[in-house]
DNA sequence: TATCTTCCATAAGTACACCTTATGGATCGC
DNA sequence: GCGATCCATAAGGTGTACTTATGGAAGATA
């Protein structure tokens, strides 16, 4: 029992409830000769006529007038569940990101983001895992990685920059950093990061000894960032993530001198969904503000 | 606010229904890269993932669980209505014939017609007028006319012949009917009839002098022959709409002399339907019926 | 660990359905 | 009687919605 063509359904739709095969055309956007081959096309399919041809008018059989509104009811269900669909799914934007760019750079600046755009909820999705859009359901994403990605538009936001940063106490315990050696004296959170090492050699010091557990390891950078800040020690950050911090004096960057990996971040999304509006919000916003960061 | 192409979203409901697109293709009767290409036009128009790809299957994503029960529901509507009219549409025979032929020849007839097909119910349309398929709601007509139709499927079931008659007990009045003569000593029921002149002439009797008032006019020839057999008169009748009362003697036709115009009582129905299984049983139990009259 | 199977995506090619243009017929209104 | 309105039909082009063919990914199986 197969349904007849679901187009011819359509047109008949629109021509019963128009009772007039023309302004049905009009609505759909065709010519008036093809409203008639779809309706002739229906009633050889279901094998009675469904409209009288009267004079200068249609009017509906029995047959007809017991279809038409079912088939009026069905394309409501359908229009209403694809307009709703269509705004909820145009009114949130699902970002997943991975947890450090979440908690130290994207959260904090939400805000500003839902003042531009007040029509777009956010749902964040904060996880590790490499995210694959085919796997996720996500509008855009922020990736640490050192290449672009197939299939997908990728933005550079920054490189994954690192320098040493401790607590103003825990400089103050020691007098003050001033030169490098002086984070020798002090704890180090992970002690295993290379990142150490690429920052040390940068300063010319080969071999550093670093104080503290290797064991330490904090895995994501945010985390890491609450324990400097709380003085456990001296990590090795990235500075736009903690630039208020930084500015409110709660954590101190003592050189200049900046070690830079291949790693960067990337905020990345569908090609095929580039221009869906909220997305080019998300970017535009996005990137607005990163070139704030490097104003 | 326009739907999806509506192919489209078909396929979407069975893909959906199976949570398998290999499943939906096998329902649809088409290939899966046929319901793979349609979910993906489906997706890039409504500008979100309706399904994520898994591994081994797809998993509807949160949009896409919200589209597909109105999806369903939707065709669940189409399918009912849609079925439904067609069980109505094939269990309806609509026929639209003439007063005469309905009263005379067609419904002391139908109850076999019922018996050989009691899924059927008939309805009949009986009316003076022409009928139009395309401006009345039938499935077959009975005509009279002299030719066959264009675009219609025309089957001829007899010429409308005429010859008096009247009732025995008028016939008694006068000792009897002998020669055509006979006729005159009686009343006539609408002697303006241009067939009592026909068939005068075929007995040889050229310019007959009818009794009976002019202005007798009882239009349908069914009531004519109510009013012959009430014995108001004698009437010129077509025999085969009144084999029963000529069996039974409530009728008597004088004489074999039958004349014959050139029109005829005709079956027909659009061409287009003629496969149409109820009008295709009425045609066959007409002709059928008619041949017997001939045997 | 290797092989097979399952299930989906994608590319390329094709055919038919669907729509358009053009025309004609019928009726109504002015 | 003439124009306007509305539908049917024929002829013809085109694009969409298929198909076939292939490949990739990941369970299942052994």
């Amino acid at each position: 029992m197969n349904l007849p063509p679901l187009a011819a359904i359509r047109v008949f739709e629109a021509a019963a409830r128009h009772g007039n095969f023309t302004k049905a055309a009009e609505e759909l956007g065709m010519t008036q000769a093809a409203v008639s081959y779809q309706i002739k096309l229906l009633e050889e399919r279901v094998g009675t006529a469904l409209f009288l041809r009267l004079p200068r008018q249609v009017v509906l059989t029995e047959v007809g007038a017991r279809l038409a509104p079912s088939t009026t009811e069905a394309f409501e269900i359908l229009r209403a569940a694809f307009a709703t669909t269509r705004e909820s799914a145009d009114g949130v934007l699902t970002i997943t990101t991975i947890p450090t760019f979440a908690a130290t750079w994207l959260v904090p600046r939400l805000g500003s983001f839902q003042m531009e755009h007040p029509s777009l909820a956010v749902r964040l999705k904060s996880t590790r895992d490499m995210l694959d859009f085919a796997r996720q359901e996500a509008d855009v994403g922020i990736r640490s990685g050192e290449t672009k990605w197939p299939g997908l538009v990728c933005h550079k936001l920054f490189y994954a920059n690192f320098t040493p940063m401790l607590s103003p106490a825990l400089a103050a315990s020691i007098g003050g950093i001033k030169t490098p050696q002086d984070i020798l004296k002090l704890p180090v959170l992970d002690p295993g990061d290379p990142w150490w090492t690429i920052w040390f050699k940068l300063v010319g010091i080969e071999k550093p000894e670093l104080r503290g557990d290797v064991r330490n390891r904090l895995g994501d950078q945010h985390l890491e960032g609450r324990a400097v800040l709380a003085g456990q020690g001296v990590g090795i950050l990235t500075p736009v993530f903690f630039q208020s911090e930084l500015q409110q004096g709660q954590l101190i960057q003592p050189f200049d001198v900046v070690g830079s990996g291949k790693h960067a971040y990337w905020l990345v999304y569908p090609e095929a969904r580039r221009n869906v509006p909220k997305i080019r919000a998300f970017r535009d916003w996005v990137l607005s503000h990163i070139d704030e960061i490097k104003m």
